[in-house]
DNA sequence: TCCGAAATATGATATAAATCATATTATGTA
DNA sequence: TACATAATATGATTTATATCATATTTCGGA
C-alpha cells in the first residue's frame, strides 16, 4: 500500500530519529548498512527529504544526515506524501475523474471510511512516536 | 491504492454485470468504448479474468464476454487479487520480511486494523452489490 | 463447407518506478 | 591553504507496469 521508496524513506527517518540530533549526525553509508537499503537509493531519498526540510543535513567531514526536534514531530504522512505524492491516496478507487460524494463510484461509500482511517493514522502519528515504540522495544525494524 | 489494471478490470466487470448474462454477451470493443479504457488493454485484462473463471466468454460470431450468476456473486477482492496479487495488501507497511504480530514494525499496531477493514470491504462486497447500486442510481461509473 | 466475427496467444513498445554510478560542491581540520 | 569527507546534482541503467499490435484459433451463420 506504500511504495518501496516510502518504505525506505520511513525506515531511514525512523532510524535517524533514534540515533541522531543536532549534535550527532550520520552518514549515508552507516544508515544504509543498518536498515539494509541500497546506499545510492537511500542517499537520493534522503537528499530529497532534506531539500524539503523534513530532515536536516550538513556536508563535509563530520557532516551527515540528522533529524532535529522539529523534524521529529512531523507526521509520517509528510514523508510519504513527499516521496510519492498524496493524490493516489485521495483519488477514486475506480479511477473516476474525481472522488466525489455527490457522484460517487459504487465502491465509494463502502470504502471511504476505512481509507480515511488509514490516512488519519499516517497524519496523526509522528516520527517521534514510532521511534519511541522502538526504544521501548514495543516494535522492531527487522 | 489500487493499480490501474485493477481499476480497469473492476470497471469492466461491473459494467458487464449490468449489461450481460448467459444470453447477452458483449464484445471488447463495446465494453472499452463504454468505460473509456483502451481496447487492447481491457482485452488483455478480460482474457486473463476469463482464463481464471472470474468472468465468462465465448468466441466466434455472437460471442463476447459476459458474467453469469456465479461470477456475479464473487467478491471484488477476487478481481483485484487476480490482477495484481494479494501480497502487497498483507505485507509489512515498512517492508519488513513478514508482517508479524510477535515482532511488529512500529506502524503495525497503529495501522493494521484500518488495513483489515479496507480488505474486509473488498472481500465482503460482491460484484453484484456494486452493480445494484449503479442500477439504483446510488452510484455512477463516470 | 466457407466466411467473417469474435476471443486467445503472444509479443512489441512506451512510460514510470526502482536502482546504480559519478562528477561537483561545501566544509571541518591539519 | 590544501586535503579528505560528506552531501548534492545529475543522469544512466534496470525492472515493472501500462499500452499497443497482430497472427491464430474458435465458432455461428450463409
Ligand atoms: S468516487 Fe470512487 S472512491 Fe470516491
Ligand atoms: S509488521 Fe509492519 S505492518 Fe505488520
Amino acid at each position: 500500500m506504500l511504495s518501496n521508496s516510502s518504505k525506505y524513506a520511513l525506515k531511514a527517518v525512523i532510524y535517524l530519529t533514534l540515533h541522531t540530533d543536532d549534535t550527532r549526525k550520520m552518514t549515508v553509508k552507516e544508515i544504509s548498512s543498518h536498515i539494509q537499503v541500497p546506499q545510492a537509493y537511500v542517499a537520493k531519498l534522503l537528499q530529497d527529504l532534506s531539500k524539503r526540510d523534513l530532515i536536516s543535513s550538513t556536508r563535509g567531514p563530520k557532516g551527515g544526515f540528522y533529524v532535529n526536534e522539529t523534524n521529529k514531530s512531523l507526521p509520517i504522512s509528510s514523508i510519504v506524501y513527499a516521496v510519492e505524492g498524496r493524490k493516489q491516496f485521495s483519488s477514486c478507487l475506480l479511477g473516476l475523474e474525481d472522488c466525489d460524494e455527490e457522484k460517487p463510484c459504487p465502491v465509494h461509500h463502502r470504502i471511504v471510511s476505512s481509507r480515511s482511517r488509514f490516512l488519519e493514522v499516517l497524519e496523526k502519528t509522528s516520527i517521534a512516536q514510532l521511534a519511541g515504540d522502538l526504544k521501548a522495544k514495543k516494535a522492531f525494524l527487522q
